[in-house]
DNA sequence: TCTGGCACCTT
DNA sequence: GAAGGTGCCAG
């Protein structure tokens, strides 16, 4: 469908090359360890295929017109969808290979917002991130022809607010900036993904970063919506809207509401004033220099002195970061511990969607432990979120609260989805509680840069980061983490079904114990660590 | 800041 | 016609 030849070009990012198994940047001991320049691998490291994908942002413009205000995103307890809607157009597959396609949002940095004076400013720091969940397309896994055929849509992907979301969606905190991320998996020969030699990309377009809400901050951004959202059709014409909600309230006469009044005298005088204050949030820049690119060409190390315009300052176009990568070290695939196959599910409450625990949230100082993942089960819908508390391989250290897993809990550790720098990803080598371990991405280099303080805990035994390149990233053995299957699982010509009952992970208390094995770094923004809990 | 209910709208 | 997605608003 719609083919921006410009964001085509734009989407030209690099593909880190990875022969130790680790992400070239989690070793590289300069700025976040990130290599000065990205390496262009050779195709014995990375899957030709995945290398070659293509990612564009359907409704680039769209999102830019969101994104240059300051895109808010609504959470609510049900659930809310994205609007924007993250849909993508994606070329350079192997029309006969499998694929799967999954998003986590990732925190976009460490901060809590609040939106004063008609702008969005730091109020804080960020609450510990929630239990981070993927949702996997629903039509996952599919030839590339497929996907390749038409515009890949995640607009039944749900935001929420609800700790103890039973239905899969994404959880996140409210007045938190986050990254939407696109992962493009290789399904491997029983469909699933998790296991060795499993390849994927990750695609980051930051001009979809957005703060969550459970209400409206910007009256731009209502606008916004309402023009362009068909549902919210009703609300359209400004004049009209207000008489409308005028009749809502039994009255004939138009009623400004309080917030649209402020909201409108906010504009016109910060507009007087000067717009928003640039850099308000332009220091917590989301993609790392390195890998931004622009027409094709790396744009150089932008930096937090950058002028912009917008409420997400850490933007630049076009925005597209992705790092491929093939684990051709057993010890560095992605394992799960499924206990069962995805058919063997029943089906769940969870509709249509599917989900999984996300390994990439940023959670200081939690952040590093390891996510374990529980399958919701339903035809559709497939979840799996971030563990807030240690998972060892028999179990889930610290959720005492929690029943033994029924069903599929798998555990995985995640990459922060903003820059750790260096001692980041070194933290992780030393921890070695897990039974596979399964590190990636280069999108989360991107993500983020800044280091928080809050991100920097007691390490259990600093060690270099080539220490961590050259073992296993969790320092786990493949004694282990061959006990376990994969992560995502679908026999062969049947529905991906994700595995059900939560409750036998119900790790989504927003604060879990703090543990030892919080100390545990992240050392990917995908899926990292997998072992059953 | 957040929630639930509402009317309006699309699908 | 039903189901479900919107923003608005009182509380």
């Amino acid at each position: 469908m719609l083919q921006e030849k410009s964001s085509a070009v734009a989407d030209k990012g690099v593909t880190l090359a990875q022969s130790s198994g680790l992400p070239e940047h989690a070793t590289e001991p300069s700025h976040l360890g990130l290599p000065a320049t990205p390496r262009i691998p050779d195709n014995s490291d990375i899957d030709q295929n995945i290398e070659n994908i293509k990612v564009v942002l359907h409704e680039k413009e769209m999102w830019k017109k969101f994104h240059e205000t300051g895109t808010e995103m609504i959470i609510t307890k049900a659930g809310r969808r994205m609007f924007p809607s993250y849909k993508v157009k994606v070329t350079g597959m192997n029309p006969k290979t499998k694929y799967i396609l999954l998003i986590d949002i990732v925190p976009a940095d460490d901060h809590r917002y609040k939106f004063c004076d008609n702008k969005w400013m730091v109020a804080g720091k960020a609450e510990p991130a929630m239990p981070g969940r993927l949702y996997v397309h629903p039509d996952s896994p599919a030839a590339g022809a497929h996907w390749m055929r038409q515009l890949v849509s995640f607009q039944k992907l749900k935001l929420t607010n609800n700790h103890l979301d039973p239905f899969g969606h994404i959880i996140l905190n409210s007045m938190h900036k986050y990254q939407p991320r696109l992962h493009i998996v290789k399904a491997d020969e029983n469909n699933a993904f998790g296991s060795k030699n499993t390849a994927y990309c990750t695609h980051v377009f930051h001009e979809t970063t957005f703060i969550s809400v459970t209400s409206y901050q910007n009256h731009k951004i209502t606008q916004l919506k309402i023009e362009n959202n068909p549902f919210a059709k009703g609300f359209r014409g400004s004049d009209e809207g207000d008489l409308r909600v005028s009749r809502l309230q039994g009255k004939d006469y138009p009623v400004i509401s309080k917030n649209m009044v402020r909201q409108r005298f906010l504009t016109s005088h910060t507009h007087l004033a000067g717009k928003f204050s640039a850099g308000v949030l332009g220091d917590h820049r989301q993609v790392h220099p390195h890998y931004q690119y622009e027409s094709g060409v790396p744009l150089g190390s932008t930096d937090s002195q950058e002028t912009f315009s917008n409420p997400f300052p850490a933007s630049r176009e076009p925005s597209l970061l992705y790092h491929c990568f093939k684990h051709r070290d057993n010890s560095r695939h992605l394992e799960l511990g499924c206990k069962r196959p995805y058919l063997d599910t029943t089906p769940s409450a969870v509709p249509e969607e599917r989900y999984f625990r996300s390994p990439s949230s940023h959670e200081p100082p939690l952040l590093s432990h390891p996510y374990c993942g529980e399958a919701l089960g339903s035809r559709e819908a497939c979840m799996y979120g971030g563990m807030d508390r240690e998972a060892g391989p028999g179990g889930m250290a610290g959720t005492e609260d929690l029943p033994p897993p029924s069903l599929n809990c798998n555990v995985w550790a995640s990459m922060p989805p903003y820059p750790r720098y260096g001692m980041q990803t070194v933290e992780a080598i030393p921890y070695q509680p897990f039974s596979a371990h399964y590190t990636s991405m280069a999108a989360a280099p991107s993500v983020m840069p800044h280091h928080s303080p809050s991100m920097q805990r007691p390490q259990p035994a600093p060690s270099s980061s080539s220490s961590s390149s050259s073992s296993t990233p969790s320092g786990l053995g493949s004694r282990d983490r061959e006990a376990h299957p994969p992560l995502y699982h679908r026999k062969p010509g049947s529905p991906l079904r994700p595995h059900r009952d939560f409750p036998a992970c119900r790790d989504q208390s927003p604060m879990p114990p703090r543990d030892p094995v919080y100390h545990l770094p992240i050392l990917a923004t995908f899926p990292i660590v997998y072992s059953q809990c």
